[in-house]
DNA sequence: TATGAATGAGGATTCATTCAT
DNA sequence: CATGAATGAATCCTCATTCAT
């Protein structure tokens, strides 16, 4: 039923962000994003199904160019490493050139209710693919641990990058975030590397922790 | 004025985490707490100062003992590995006991207002800190990498950490969590280890990616 | 402003029939009766003054077609006793042969607002000038008691018709509403009948109730 | 859920008839009403499911009344031709001493929706059967023609009451309703009427009711 | 004449919190 | 200490109507 489409759709998505990224989530109502938009109230509606199709559409937008814009870099490089440094890369960048779009996902979309994160869940999977990809080309190349799960190693970057920009935005954006990209890549790429001759000595004993 | 101990007190607190475990977070009302811990909605405000307190009362109560358990079995053992290894174990072994604070507070507090969050943020650093105080300890011991920011390193334990908790609870936790504590052990281990001779030869290019 | 001719006049009008028919008043915006019009939106309304219009119109344009009708087949024949029967064998008649019309005459327009139902009044009256002309006729010919005021008689021919017709349509139709003409006839024919010489023997007393 | 009873549930639907007598159905807002009844909003929604409820508790609670005293007052006659008129006499004079409930039930209620108008249909029936009920002691008694189906009868009676009724409100009440009573009572009982060789005598006589 | 995208006013309902008992 | 009935502010969405094309 709604046009997902248009000049109008787009200028609600943008004005959404700004007015979330402003007053949270549940100080957002439709008409102060209407009006951001300038539009009117009724014509969200022809646009969206609700207000959680708003906040859906908007993570899915920006996260298929953000998931597209990655790929594209990743593949202008050849070497695991070189792919893996730009996917930390462009994953920083993004968030430091929209501090809006950094507030909204990593803050304010996170407390909407289940529905909105199931929408969101659906997009972000084509981001963990991305990555899982990219994981089990280093593991062909014999550049990355055979023997650990993909689905972990992915886990563990998507885990640091996504926890390094939220807290990036929780300092309130106080130190360049693209300065970390270079010891992220390092405690990435140490972590996945498959060093070959060297062994795991440490003897894990039961824990002795009764809960 | 809120009296935050007694009997009540705890039964209100264990009273919503059962109630928004199961209803989710925004189907989660006042009355449904009260009548779960067998109480008057009125009592609710004679133990707590508002509904937001309650929740961050409970994130607070859980997360210290969460964390004097953590740091006490940490204790326990000597070398920085161990207790590395004692971090990962604890925090997953407490989460796979207990299922419902698990999706309360992997999933369902993370979509509170902004107030919440901060009261939970406060806690949190604690555990942080926590964990701060290992990398500290690993980098006075070299064993891990000196040059990395103390921070960062933490934000990549406590990134995978839960990350890897969060992705278990959205599998409705259909595998055993705890059979992660290895590989994560070692996804760490390795990342920040300190191995000496090695040398990073990758010439990072800047990007050329436009955005 | 409105022009009230034309061949999208009549389509409009038929379209309102078939969506209130199917839909409900209540769920029988305009852009659906445009739809099934085949016509834009904006064209109603150069057919019409507003909805409510719409609904007036309808009911104008189709009793005045009923009453004429009616009217004629009345005039065929000669008696008062044969002009009733035409009566009630048109009335049924006609809404046994328009289901739609029975569904949104008998039910959904008269869940609309009070300016409709004046609206629908005007034209209604000239039915129930109709039947009191019957009615008149019957007293002059000396067929119907002429101490009962006559505009009594015609809501009791009306009520009776009226309330049959509602009764089948809420039953959704299922039995044959012509074969209730005979019957209804005789109710009424005995309901109005001057028998002369007859007298009333039963004493009313006052009614003891106290409400 | 609802609590339906109390003094504030009755405060409430007394409330809802004036006000939906003076105002109309359609500009009948919950505020209003609450209003009204000097009670909250959110009152409203302690003793009623929502505001459909509320016009159908009110149709449910003066209805069941209406019947009850119709009933007993017929159980104080014995003939059926008493019983007869004492429905018609109890009918109109429930209605000319509430003036307000009439207005709602004659027209506001029926511009209600279909949800509505089918939870008034339940208690309706209740009224139909007692009509019923005397139709079947008329035709055993041999009063009635017993040739003429009941159903049909009472939807004669029923039809002539509620078109008289609804006439009168619709002339804003300025005639005597309880006048009606006897022209009334002498169409039914002339239509049902088994008169084998008999003939009907009654004389009318002027109402001599004042209310 | 005809279109249909855009408008924006209007209302039922929820639920955290209070306070008289 | 405890109760729970009562409160009332706050908001998403619908849909009749308009008007630029």
């Amino acid at each position: 039923m709604a046009k997902k489409t248009g000049e109008k759709y787009h200028a609600i998505i943008d004005a959404a962000i700004k007015v979330i990224a402003k007053n949270g989530y549940h100080n957002s109502q439709v008409t102060k994003i209407a009006r951001m938009a300038k539009v009117a109230d009724g014509t969200i509606y022809l646009y969206f199904d609700n207000k959680d199709d708003i906040l859906i559409s908007l993570f899915r937008t920006k996260m298929s160019e953000f998931v597209e814009r990655v790929r594209q870099e990743m593949e202008l490089v050849k070497t695991v490493e070189e792919k893996l440094y730009q996917l930390i890369y462009m994953h920083f960048k993004q968030f430091a050139l929209d501090p809006d779009l950094a507030i909204v996902t990593q803050i304010e979309l996170r407390q909407s209710n289940r529905e909105i994160r199931e929408g969101i869940g659906v997009t972000l999977k084509k981001y963990h693919q991305l990555i899982e990809e990219l994981v089990q080309l280093g593991i062909e190349k014999e550049k990355f641990h055979k023997k650990i799960d993909i689905r972990l190693i992915r886990q563990m970057i998507f885990g640091i990058l996504d926890e390094t920009v939220t807290s990036w935005v929780m300092k309130d954006m106080k130190y360049d975030l693209l300065g970390l990209v270079q010891p992220v890549y390092f405690l990435v790429i140490n972590g996945v590397s498959d060093k070959g001759e060297e062994e795991v000595t440490y003897e894990f004993k039961e824990s002795k922790s009764r809960i």
